[in-house]
DNA sequence: CATGAATGAGAGTTCATTCAT
DNA sequence: GATGAATGAACTCTCATTCAT
């Protein structure tokens, strides 16, 4: 799908908006209001508010989608290297698009709307799908130990989503109490990089069994 | 503060309803429909549906901190027992009041009402004020070695978290996506429990450093 | 009628909120609160809102005849010296009564209630009734001259009316803003008194024809 | 600022309702309801009620203003005439503004709000300047005595207000209980003129003093 | 006799959406 | 293709009043 300039302008509004006061809080006004489009706009491109949900949901899956495929590319083979590499990488995707993953996480256990459900959970376990090949991989090769699979996707996203979504009380933990989002989350991209290797190699690490 | 039997009726509708649709996504009409009680009652009885949300918290929160003290009675020494007992322990509270759990994680990066946002941070930070000393207190004995102990909160967090909020995307995994709420939590307990314990274990086991 | 001193209470407080805020304007909340008494009361104690007002116009009113009674006793002849003796007595009820008076000369254009109605027109009447005495004595012994008698009237109950009811315009011009209304009526009513006597004097004075 | 028809039309209902119920007693259900627009039009078109009474006396003020003007442009000189002349003109306008005039004369003593008490105390201000600068220009010519001015212009006011709210009042000593507004006006102008002309006329002449 | 609890009705306002141009 | 005007529905909250105790 292709989006005109304005339906661009709207779509990173709403994800603005979304992130910050959720899709419910969030009205139409307030996203034509700061995208600086007339209200009619909105239902003009996309049909309704749950539609422009939708449209923006698609708008950043099929934006990510192409770096996955591009770090697959690149010839590495050791399991350990792999799985660290992977967690650079989805590290710094989910923090970079943190507004979009905080919306998807909140999103997912509310939307009802079948088709769009299925679209969530269907990026969800693309983007996950590496994650079990690496680790099936090493455990075939007798690197890794028996691990749950689910769960330890469940940990990665788990642990950077918490990063995301509780920022205040990191915040207050550092004694850093009014940091910038972005400088909030500059701060902790290579700790939780950091942590996450550590973390997820001890796990997965045969030798550790 | 007491509640008398109908404002508990409230609340719990509340919890509920403001767990499956969030906070803004819930009318109160539809808790006063639910709870059947008239839609003046929750003004009369908590004075507005922001002071409603402060109440579950307030009441929720009342509620689970006698258990910690509990626990803390226990006499258990070895810090790698403590800690499985803690996961033991969240995980069980965790994906018991995973409605609660579920506002207060979505909450918490929105609300800006000064005095609830703090309330719920204190809430996080006691909770998890526990496993800091556990940890600490292994590494004192020489049994855990040096770990980020903030993001290893955020990890036993966050892994829990994703295995509330993404039950669409885990009942689909499992091929089981008809699963009634209570049924998968059942299910998914020992499996977070022996996942987490495994991977903090290995996390901050001395020997693997 | 007769009060007791709770309900005493409650109409003191209607007669200042109702002063202040208006008769719709005022809740029967804001009086219970102000009054310190049960929600309840009011209805309990006079039926309805409605009916406070009522029992509100009446008690004053029943305290303002017996005055108007005692002042008719002192044996004054000269019609200017009476004329001169009703503005001080007007003046000085009216501004001591402004709350009060206040009220009815906003309700009296609104009230539809018939019987409620009439009272009030009845009240006004009877405080008029020595006036036009007095004026028509006057005439007929060649003192004062033929004038609009009910317009005459307007005119003293107009100008205080103005004063009490338009306490801002007034402190405007005298540049004493924030005074308070007991300073601002006792500053005013020797002022007020001075004015009228003069002005109807002229305006009644058979040598000015 | 300029009104399309609709907000014309809606503006015209809420003065006819806000002086016959109050501001306070008219819901903005009510006006919706006789201007037979939607409801949301009056929070569309004015923002909130209070701002539709803010927008009422902004477009009366500046319909009024006008006038004034005109009649400073007419050339007489003689304190007297131009006095009787200023007295035709306010009776004149107060009786057909009555409805605002009411609205005005209530709600001076009730608004709260900074910007729009200032504006009306403004508007009155304005109106009673004319009457201020005949009064002294009299007096500096030797043809008015020294009164007090201010309660000079409160008597103008005030005698045209009682008329306009004690309608009721004075249709019973006219025995003409069930006149229609317009009638009772057009009844009273010329008695209102004639009355206050002779009036101020006696109060303000010199030979009187 | 007095009152806390409860309620239906209605308050002002905002919502997402539609429609005529 | 784009938009200002308009709308019905729904929102949260407060109203005056009633009723069981």
């Amino acid at each position: 799908m292709e989006w005109s300039e304005k339906q661009l302008q709207i779509l990173e509004v709403a994800e603005e908006l979304f992130a910050e006061k959720s899709y419910e809080g969030t009205s139409v006004r307030d996203i034509a209001q700061k995208a600086e489009v007339n209200i009619a706009m909105i239902s003009y491109y996309f049909g309704s508010k749950e539609k422009l949900l939708e449209a923006l949901i698609e708008y950043r899956a099929s934006y990510a989608a192409g770096v996955v495929d591009e770090l697959e590319k690149k010839g590495i083979t050791d399991p350990q290297r792999k799985m660290d590499r992977l967690i650079d990488f989805y590290v710094e995707r989910i923090l970079v698009n943190h507004r979009f993953h905080n919306i998807m996480s909140r999103q997912l256990s509310m939307i009802s709307e079948e088709k769009l459900r299925n679209k969530m959970i269907d990026i969800k376990q693309k983007n996950m799908e590496l994650v079990r090949k690496v680790i099936l991989e090493g455990q075939r090769k007798k690197v890794f130990r028996k691990v749950d699979v689910d769960l330890t996707m469940a940990t990665i996203t788990g642990t950077i989503s918490q990063v995301t979504l509780a920022k205040g009380y990191y915040c207050k933990l550092m004694n850093a109490e009014d940091l910038e989002f972005s400088e909030y989350i500059s701060k902790m991209k290579t700790r939780v990089k950091t942590h996450l290797k550590q973390l997820i190699g001890a796990h997965l690490d045969i030798k550790n069994a």
